[in-house]
Formats: structure tokens, sequence, C-alpha cells
DNA sequence: CCGTATCCAATAAGATACTG
DNA sequence: CAGTATCTTATTGGATACGG
């Protein structure tokens, strides 16, 4: 048949559909090749230059990166921005749809910590320790506290606001805030889920409410 | 140096590792392979056949499926179930853990089904079609609501009961409903999100409540 | 420094045939 | 029915070279 051809022919454009108008058969049309919600975690605070998601995914090629962002760009996940002068560089941000699909990624991760194959010893970017403190909150834990807290990992800062339960991440320098810890990705999580108290890391501020904040992100319970 | 050798074979066993200690990228070690998420989402509402689950899959080799059932099991997240006699057949169910990210997947296809890329008019599973109800159910339209309603797709039923502003789905042959839909999966989907109506699909019990019924499951606004 | 383009080797996916 | 074996094709990763 004719026609069979052609639906074969249109399948090789695309290059391999899932011929399923289940949503999630199109979210993986969307973001399922490999790196790409990695990329997009990478950009959920903010936007962010192509060396710093190469370095920040560790292993991913300048190709592959290249060919993810501009697949994300076509599908109106990602927007390529060059900043105004006198920065002038280009950087690439999610786009508000885009976004919301970082609370559902977020949730993926915090069922796959629960794996016995998990390795929490390899390396983090910045973005995933922050993205696991929104995530892994506890809700009980944190009711009727308001705090503001600041982190540094390298050059990078970030500031956490602790208000009704919920923790909200902005990527800016620590300013104004009721603590600050210092440390790398790895050290923070050391210290925050691994229970191992403040020793590996520097506090500044108040550090009984920095003692409190460490115990409010419990790790979900392993199976098995 | 020896060791970079050894770090290097290590990685060679496990195929393709992300090295990075976030959640995430460990979930899409996990359900990351192509098919794999979706392997695990015609298991959401009880064990199937390894037939059943080929065909369902529209455009999945013997050969991948097998070799993703295999993966899921020794992940954990999918057994490998012998009924006991005089079934007698073999048959593969999730596991509470791998049910537990079920949840999780549905709320990535709602994501998105906002696409406009996305192709509703696709082939649809049994199963889909179930999660679709679940995944789109508003709370607001459906408050106050109780009902059970059967659904008959082919020679599969499933009972839906609406309670408490919750769907709960179980896959048993229609009885006791106060209505049942009859019809493919594509045309309960005309009829539920498509908002055409209940002209394509059978309806027996109490129409009034089907009319009813239809109208709770808006679909996201796509955007643009 | 910021990427993009190209080439190559390793792997994963797809198609098909085949066996208990 | 329930897969396995084999072959072909597509994608990925790594290295490197190249233009802005």
């Amino acid at each position: 048949m004719q026609s069979e051809k052609i639906t074969k022919l249109r399948k090789k454009e695309r290059k391999r559909p899932y011929d399923d108008a289940c949503g999630l058969a199109h979210a993986l049309e969307l973001v399922g090749e490999r790196w790409a919600m990695l990329v997009l975690r990478e950009l959920a605070y903010g936007p962010r230059r192509f060396s710093e998601l190469k370095a920040d995914l560790p292993g991913i090629s300048a190709n592959v990166l290249s060919q993810r962002l501009a697949e994300l760009e076509a599908r109106s996940l990602v927007r390529r921005v060059r900043l105004p002068p006198p920065a002038s560089v280009q950087v690439y941000e999610a786009t508000e749809w885009g976004l919301e699909a970082v609370p559902v990624i977020a949730s993926l991760g915090r069922w796959a910590a629960r794996s016995p194959l998990h390795d929490p010893t390899l390396p983090m970017s910045h973005v995933s320790f922050m993205m696991s403190l929104q995530t892994l909150l506890s809700p009980e834990r944190s009711r009727g506290m308001d705090a503001r807290v600041g982190f540094k990992m390298g050059d990078i800062g970030y500031v956490a606001t602790l208000c009704g339960g919920r923790l909200a991440i902005e990527r800016r320098e620590p300013e104004d805030c009721d603590a600050t810890f210092a440390g790398t990705p790895m050290q923070l999580v050391a210290a925050i889920h691994g229970g191992l108290g403040l020793e590996t890391v520097k506090v500044t501020g108040d550090m009984e409410l920095a003692k409190r904040f460490v115990t409010l992100f419990p790790l979900p319970p392993k199976i098995g």
C-alpha cells in the first residue's frame, strides 16, 4: 500500500515516535531523550550559559548538549536569550511551561532516592542541592517556621526563604539572611541530608536556626 | 593510574551512568530508557502478561520489551509472578514502590498534554484512558459527588469509584455501577475529554449521572 | 570563551526469524 | 504464547577541529 509507505516515512522524519496519545508518551517525546530532563533541571532557578551547563552535567559532551538545547527550544521548553550589553552573552532559560515540569521531575527524584541502588556519594550540582531542599522539606517539621537562609557554593549564591511551610529558592547572593551556609554541594548534602552536623560546612549568622534548619529535610525511607 | 582504569571499567559494567547524586539522575537510570515508563504505566492497575503489554505498547518489539521487563525486575520495580493453577500463566506486576512512581509519571503526562505538539488522535490503551481520568479529575467539579462508574473496553473492564474528590480505579468487570460506559478507549476519550457528548459510546444505567460525569475531566489549557 | 561541525567507536533500539 | 537470536539502523559519547 502506498499510504503505509508514507506513514513509515513520516515516522522517520520525527525520529522515533511512540504512536500513543497518552500524555506520558508525549512527555517522553518532549523530554525523554538522554540528558533532557537534567538540562531542564539545571535551568530551574534561572538562565544559564552553555559552559555552566556543560560543567554541571558531568559527562555530557558539547555536541549532545547543543542538540538537547536546540530540541528543547524547538519544543518551547527553553528560550535562547542574549543578555543586554554590557553582558552581551547568550544564555538559555526555561520557559514558563518548561518550569512547570520542574516540580514533577523533582518528585521523580524523591521517588528514586528510595532506591537501594542510589549512590549519594556521587558529585552533585548546586541546582540539584537546592532542589533537594525544596523536594525533601518536611511540612511537619517546618510548621510555623519563618526563616531566610543563604547558601554559598563556590561563586554561586542562593537564598532559600521558608514561609508557610513552603521553601522558595532564588539564585542571588545571600543578603539579609538569618543564617548562611557555605561549602560544596557535597559537603552541604552531608550536613543536611546526611545528618553529619555542621562540622564540614561554614555557618554564619544565627547558629541555633542553622542547627534547626538542617533537621527539616529527612530522607525518604529506603525500600527493602 | 590504576584506580582510573578500575573506575572506567565500573562505568562500563553499568552501561551509561550519569555520575550524579541527584535523585532525578538516578530516576533516569531506573526508568529513563526508552519504553520503561510506558511499561510501568501499563502495570498501574494490576499485573499483565507479556503479550498484553506488547499489544498495548504500539511499536515496541519483543526483544526490547523483554529487556525492559528484566531491567525493571532487577531494579525492584517489577515482579515476575506465575499465577497459581489452573491459570498457570506468567504475569508481570509492579512492586509497591514501582506503583509509587505512577502518580508522578501521570503528572508528567498532564504537564505534557498542554504541549501544542500533542496529538490526541493517536491510539490509546485502556490503561492510559483510565489514568487520564484519575489525572484530569477536577476537584471543584466533582466536589460532593459520590458515584461508581463502570467502563468496558473490548474484553477489559474497569470500575471507577468517585468519593471525596478522589477517583479510585480497579480493573474488574463492571458490577454494581451507577452507570457504565462501553466503547474503545479512543471513543471514550472523544466523549469525555473531547466534549463530544455521548453519541459515540454506549451508556447504560443512570443517564443523568453519565452526562454529569463526562464534564468532570477538563483538559488543561494549551500553552501558546 | 562560546559554541557548532565532523569523525569514530560503542551501545541501544528496531525488524525479523525462530524455538520450546 | 512467551520469549530468544540475529542482523541492521540510529543514537550517544568522546575527541578534535573549526568559526565567531
